[in-house]
DNA sequence: CGGTTGACTTTCC
DNA sequence: AGGAAAGCCAACC
């Protein structure tokens, strides 16, 4: 599958089982470009309502949501992610292990 | 083809 | 510790 960068970015997420998050950075490292996390917000941004992709399980680098809704939080909680006072997630607890 | 943009990350102060 | 600035990359216009 080598598509754009974009349907990579939405393979990947989309491999992130529920329950788990993961930065932006590690999926720009995981697609081989370490220096891409901004691209790979950029497709997230992108991406229409209706997606199957998780998209919410994408969080930033200190363990908080970058999006500008509150959604995002809403849907890890259900999923049994816990935030902090402070609205962070213990990364070392929740962080993405890799597909599968 | 070239400048702008952005749901980031890292480094410096 | 916390905020500001710089660096980087792909898609858009």
């Amino acid at each position: 599958m080598a598509n754009s960068f974009f349907e990579n970015v939405y393979h990947v997420v989309t491999m992130i089982r529920p329950g788990r998050v993961a930065t932006y950075g590690q999926i720009a490292t995981y697609l081989g470009n370490r220096r891409a996390a901004r691209t790979v917000g950029w497709a997230l941004r992108a991406l229409p309502e209706g997606s199957s992709v998780p998209w919410h399980r994408v969080i930033n680098s200190q363990g908080r949501i970058s999006t500008s809704t509150t959604l995002q939080r809403v849907l890890l909680e259900e999923e049994g992610v816990k935030f902090d006072e402070r609205g962070c997630i213990d990364l070392n607890r929740y962080l993405w292990e890799g597909p599968q």
